[in-house]
DNA sequence: TGTACATCAGTGAACGCGCGTTCACTGATGTAC
DNA sequence: TGTACATCAGTGAACGCGCGTTCACTGATGTAC
């Protein structure tokens, strides 16, 4: 329960915080997307909590975890993107496969906090069960994307589906790290939105998916 | 001038160390390809030099510094690389356009230090003129290939040199993040080099750069 | 060849800092009767 | 409705640690004469 303090007009939290776990997932997010995973204490994500850094045990097995919950939301939030723009391939296979390219970038810009945690925060896919399914089910979506627009390609120049996704996937990340962030410095002219539209495009149509000229 | 110590076999460094600069440079580097840049610090590098801390102020002006001559000299090789790959365009634009795709995942295999210090560490590339002029030698040469190899594509359907060389520049270093490195526990079936040779093969098809069927 | 001396490249002690983690504790909350 | 008590979710003090950086210093080297 909160009172309002009638002096500062805040919420006043009592001893208890109420909602202190999800509060510390939150400043985890914001700090690393400000400073990096390097960047970020677990003793400044309590600080931003308004609590003492030991209060964080209460939550978390310590630094590591918390970084892990914050990938693990991420991958969920990531994988309900994917399925969304992919919508069981709906209208078409290309179009449905196109979706989910933009989806991964429009994830990136949207949640760049649990962006770098899952992709650069170091911690492994591999850390607990959960963390493996909710990444697998993300991935999952690409790869189901491929398959199906595999199906159009004619069998002898056709490449393995995972070979098809991974592309894909290395394009969209390769994207958003030296274009869609200040990360290096590196400006390129052009919208990493159309970046990878046209680089996606393009590739594409190397594959005969779609009209060699439009 | 170092002498041989008769009872360990050791050659003595004596009171100066010689190469202290290039010493913590290497020293940098190794720390940085083992535990990311995070995990890099100026007393661990000064340890390994057989150093004390104080030392390096000798020779940079502190921690960032280090860093960014490492990444110097990382965009100074991998310019020479991808110079000598692209060998001015010889035998021929598409096969020399191909080879510093090549040279882009052989630098980042063979130099993991280097690559990281250059891409994740958090250094700009603005910091100094020179570190400026290093990378935008290196990604001079990969945009020159891709000025090259631009003007075999129909006029009406070829897209700014520009974006074609940023295309290629994403997927490499997609490539390199996803699948070179052991990041995220992101095992992909195929080797990288495989990867990125058929990936950046489909894209020239797509551009109508190589043919339709091979 | 020998000597005086400037310069270079290290030492080592000290600093303040923020970190992650632990511990015994205590205030707040919820529940059984 | 009231009370006793278990459980939960915080506190705050303390710990040891390694870090980056500074400072006055000193040993080694190179040079002029």
């Amino acid at each position: 329960m909160s009172l309002v303090d009638p002096i500062s007009g805040m919420v006043k939290r009592g001893y208890h915080h109420g909602n202190l776990r999800q509060t510390l997932v939150a400043g985890c997010l914001s700090l690393i997307e400000k400073k990096g995973p390097t960047g970020f204490s677990l003793s400044e994500a309590a600080r931003e909590a308004g609590v003492t850094p030991a209060a964080v045990y209460r939550h978390f097995e310590g630094r590591e975890d918390l970084i892990a919950e914050a990938a693990l939301q991420g991958y969920a939030i990531f994988a309900d993107l994917m399925e969304h723009a992919y919508a069981g391939g709906q209208p078409s296979d290309l179009a449905a496969f196109e979706a989910t390219g933009r989806a991964y970038l429009a994830f990136a810009r949207k949640y760049p906090g649990h962006y770098v945690a899952m992709f650069e925060s170091g911690i492994s896919i591999q850390r607990t069960p959960e963390l493996n399914a909710a990444a697998t089910r993300a991935m999952g979506v690409l790869e189901t994307a491929a398959v199906a627009l595999s199906q159009h390609i004619p069998e002898h120049m056709r490449p393995p589906p995972q070979m098809f996704s991974a592309h894909i996937w290395a394009m969209s990340h390769g994207v958003v790290e030296l274009f869609a962030r200040g990360s290096p410095g590196t400006k390129s002219p052009f919208p990493p939105e159309d970046l990878l539209e046209t680089g996606i495009g393009i590739y594409l149509r190397g594959l005969g998916l779609v009209a060699p000229d439009r």
